[in-house]
DNA sequence: GTCTATACCAAGATAGAC
DNA sequence: GTCTATCTTGGTATAGAC
């Protein structure tokens, strides 16, 4: 919410900072928090690790920079507003965005544990992007509703939504720590897609279904 | 395979071996392997730092020597033999007992990353796992077929297997890392099933859902 | 804003007496 | 088998010159 996003007008000192930030995150999803040193950091930013210290005090300020990021992102996903007319591929792009932000901060799903321990303020703030999310997402499936897209019985409705939320953040993590995978190519993405899609297919329309199969 | 389990009749070196083990699964499933020092499993296991090298060379002999529990824990539970007329809640008491093993080896899941960084060799082992785990709950489904209780296309059975198996394994470090929780309680345990339950609802005969709903 | 040099400390591990 | 004492390393962070 209150994160300082990349400056719209950068100088050599909020370049640096910029590329600290980019650097950190590629070496934070790579190896994890507890995995990566300041000096790596610093090496990998071309900078000197004294100068690391100018921009960010401690190791916790930065990761915590990156989190302000983070939840950035998925604030303007989820309040983004979606339009009423929405075909279903629109559905479908939504996905991949949210797994393209995921992936690209996987860290912090998978590392969340030694995170907490760092910053335990962070639990808050996780729990607050799950329950922000919930409105988004029901008024999405609402939507499908009128559109006859989608039929399913309210009392099955937060099972499903729970399913859908773990595999949609943790299917990159599986991806990444059961698989082994390294870049999230787009064979990977689609098969992400279609997990979610077979989650939610027993209760589409058969319109609704038949558009999934050409996909 | 090849771990040390418990020794049948246990000397007193055997007790405190076991001791340490115990209480350092405690210990990483309560902070994970990075957040917990070999002084803290030490005094948490009523012995002196030195002593506790007699009996692990070092931090990571120890850990690997819990995986080897874990594995031991999952090949049994995976070759036991289901017999073939299973009531549906036999069906139920299996998921039990696989949350309950995940449950006790949460640090295991959770931790995964770290773990590999540690020990490349785990990620054979872990994979060989998962492939291992196939057969028997493919087997366990023909089962459910042949008994009428479920009916699933064979092209959807893979995608179901795959988010079956990300919900039941990560399904446990949701409520320890989103939710909090700290003890896994019987009420944990039966909104872990129903949300198995609820993926593979749509697949089942009004029989058995009428059965699941009398659960 | 960037560097060099260095302090500091926590954690894993060893030696060797008992 | 268990303890005390100690070594070693590597990683975070600071001081201060340029």
């Amino acid at each position: 919410m209150t994160a300082k996003t990349a400056p719209a007008r950068a100088g050599r000192a909020d370049l640096t900072r910029e590329r600290v930030i980019a650097t950190s995150i590629a070496l934070l999803n790579e190896r994890g928090p507890d995995r990566v040193t300041t000096a790596q950091i610093a090496a990998s930013a071309n900078i000197n690790e004294g100068n690391l210290y100018y921009y960010f005090k401690t190791k916790r300020a930065l990761i915590l920079c990156i989190f302000d990021r983070f939840e950035d992102e998925v604030v303007q996903f989820f309040d983004k507003d979606i339009g009423e007319a929405a075909a279903p591929d629109t559905y479908m792009g939504f996905l991949r965005e949210w797994f393209d932000i995921v992936w690209r901060y996987r860290f912090l799903h998978r590392d969340l544990v030694g995170l907490l321990a760092m910053a335990p303020d962070l639990r808050r703030r996780v729990r607050a992007i799950s329950t922000h999310a919930r409105a988004p997402v029901v008024r999405l499936i609402e939507q499908m509703r009128r559109a006859r897209l989608i039929d399913i019985p309210e009392r099955e409705l937060d099972a499903l939504l729970a399913n859908a939320w773990i595999i949609a953040t943790y299917w990159v993590v599986y991806l990444d720590v059961q698989k082994g995978v390294r870049v999230l190519r787009k064979s990977h993405m689609e098969w992400g897609l279609r997990q979610i899609a077979s989650l939610v297919a027993p209760y589409l329309s058969t319109s609704a279904r038949d558009w999934l199969a050409t996909v």
